[in-house]
DNA sequence: GCTGTTGAGTTGAGTGTTCAACCATAGGAG
DNA sequence: CTCCTATGGTTGAACACTCAACTCAACAGC
């Protein structure tokens, strides 16, 4: 890097308003589904994946890739969530290097005790703060950013020819919120 | 909360593209601090505001507000920090429960030093991804959430009366960016 | 002077994340 | 079949953050 390309004071403010706003409400987030739900936001995450996957049931490096998860982290995190007993792992049959996770009925049970209060959060600190249009550009960017950040545009290309048999992974919409 | 305002399609698809950008692009920043500068971001934002204030010196509370941290947080950063040679803390002496923070040249030279890999990378995984009018309506947004976010409570009702000065936050841009 | 309350800051336990090292199996190439 | 690499997944240490409890000083009110 031969001279550095520094920020303008535009592009400045714009950095540190985002930092803000998303430090602020990530937090707030955080806390309240610690609080209501005695989980932080990445176990939701991942018991909505779960709950959203056929059978309730992943491999969990797919698990890992959908909850935005490192292995190690997926790792750590399903032993705990196992702990609770709201996932089970079950080795897998065809690749005796694989693992199933599975959302359990008390899972899912949590899950659904805790969507309410936290869609509601999202809600509230966020949705209702903007209007419709700038909603809609925070989605542009958003999905500008994701398909910038990710190296295989991941969005477009659903190709799906490395997994054997099972799961496929429904990336639709769903009644919790992720 | 009677019925749950569930998130309709666009908005969940706003929302989890935000959740996934945002994932993905403050991760990345992690990384490059942590590993060219052997620092999280978090203290680096302390070093940037230290290095903003008048000798390079703040209070501890007042630091802890303007890099959004908690005060525990604070402390056992600032803590690690001194070990690392960076921030010195120093008794107060009008008020001696209070305590200074204060940038050492080791750590302006260390902030110096991270400076260009962080903005670089700010630049290439945010700026470069958008354009101008994606850029403008980021800030547009994120300023939003900020004032929703700072505003009150914002829990209980829009109600503003039992506020008695709402402290307003200086915004101020610098060389290094935050 | 006392006493209770608030504010500044620290501490330690608990928890989640990361990183690097690791084990085991799968899938080639020879 | 044997070696060799890649993949799936786990582990433990190091570290950062949170929460609650705590200390000490400032600032009432009386």
């Amino acid at each position: 890097m031969a001279h550095t390309r520094w920020l303008d004071d535009e592009e400045q403010r714009t950095w540190r308003a985002f930092l803000t706003a998303q430090r602020l409400l990530f937090e707030r987030v955080e806390r309240q589904l610690q609080n209501e739900a005695r989980m932080p936001h990445g176990y939701y995450e991942i018991l909505v994946r779960l709950s959203e996957a056929p059978d309730r049931t992943l491999r969990m490096s797919r698990l890992a890739d959908t909850s935005l998860s490192s292995r190690s982290r997926l790792s750590h995190a399903v032993a705990r969530l196992e702990e609770a007993g709201w996932v089970e792992r079950t080795a897998c049959e065809t690749d005796r290097r694989g693992a199933w996770a599975r959302l359990t009925d008390a899972g899912l049970a949590a899950l659904e005790t805790a969507a309410p209060g936290h869609v509601e959060t999202v809600r509230s600190l966020l949705f209702d703060a903007l209007t419709p249009e700038q909603a809609a550009a925070l989605r542009d960017v958003s999905e500008t950013l994701v398909a910038h950040l990710t190296d295989r545009p991941v969005w477009p290309a659903g190709d799906d020819k490395a997994c054997p048999a099972p799961a496929q992974a429904g990336e639709e919409a769903c009644p919790e919120a992720g």
